[in-house]
DNA sequence: AAACGATTGTCAACTATCTTGACAACGATA
DNA sequence: TATCGTTGTCAAGATAGTTGACAATCGTTT
């Protein structure tokens, strides 16, 4: 992958810069329009409207969404909930900063898929490898000479 | 996070059951509308569309379309982008995997917001961090007797 | 039981967005 | 110039979403 194609992926997966309708979020969710609408008057979810343009939501609101029906579901009352989801909606924005800081490559290691997140920090001359195996991903570090060797017989 | 909610999170996410319309994805990647329809009828790009219903397009067709539009840039031919984009679409279903299979909290590590990716494979006493600092994601790990410390006192 | 407030649902009238098919336009190639 | 692949425009019609009004439901308090 080559560095320019992979920054203007990461560009618009990052930016977050995607947006779809009530209902698109309502079927996704299990959540109500109605509901939704509720949501967004009592400030617990915002949409992207500009005059006479129907709501768009970004994934990240969809998330949050979820996360409050989620909390409502434990119990907690809708403010409570729009609080707690509030407060979580960080994670996945860290994760995909993360992902699209480290990502190198995709790759196979002891012939499963693979993705190589660059040189491990505390050992120079070793790239982390996160392996999916059938039984659950484990993280492992690649003597960077021997990938580099890999690489070329691909 | 507990695990019930961590769990229902992470299905949501990882089944990428959500869906938007043709404008929308037109207006993410850039993409003409027109066009969109036409890489559809050439079985480059495919859409949910029930009897009398809109198209509905999922996250990874989105990406997968802009991909194609970032090949054609380069120079090549719609055929050849599109066999490109469809050999390249499996690295955003590989990461999402990777991560919540891996994911345990959002965290702190060096006053920095961090992810803990649990247990390091090649050492079962160490935590595995991912840390975002001002100038890059580094990979820490952390003696996971200190972090359960940690965790104690929030 | 009645009242109240929060939340959710239904509906009518209307607007936004999207569909298909037909045809035109454009660019590359022979 | 002709051909083919690709893209755009348009009309007629359908789907999807909006607002405001009002009703219904639920939980809590009096």
């Amino acid at each position: 992958m080559d560095k320019e194609f992979k920054r203007k992926l990461a560009e618009i997966v990052k930016d977050n810069a995607w947006y779809m309708g009530l209902g698109d979020v309502s079927r996704a969710t299990g959540i109500s329009q109605t509901k939704l609408r509720y949501w967004e008057r009592k400030g617990y979810i915002t949409s992207k409207q500009g005059k006479n343009q129907n709501r768009k939501f970004s994934y990240s609101m969809l998330i949050k969404a979820y996360q409050i029906k989620l909390f409502l579901d434990q119990g907690y009352t809708l403010a409570v909930a729009a609080e707690k989801a509030a407060a979580k909606n960080n994670v996945l924005k860290l994760v995909r900063e993360i992902i699209f800081d480290r990502f190198e490559d995709v790759d196979t290691y002891d012939n499963h898929p693979a993705i190589n997140l660059g040189y491990f920090d505390e050992d120079k001359d070793k790239l982390l490898y996160a392996v999916v195996y059938d039984d659950g991903t484990q993280f492992k570090l690649v003597p960077a000479k021997i990938n580099k060797d890999d690489q070329d017989s691909k």
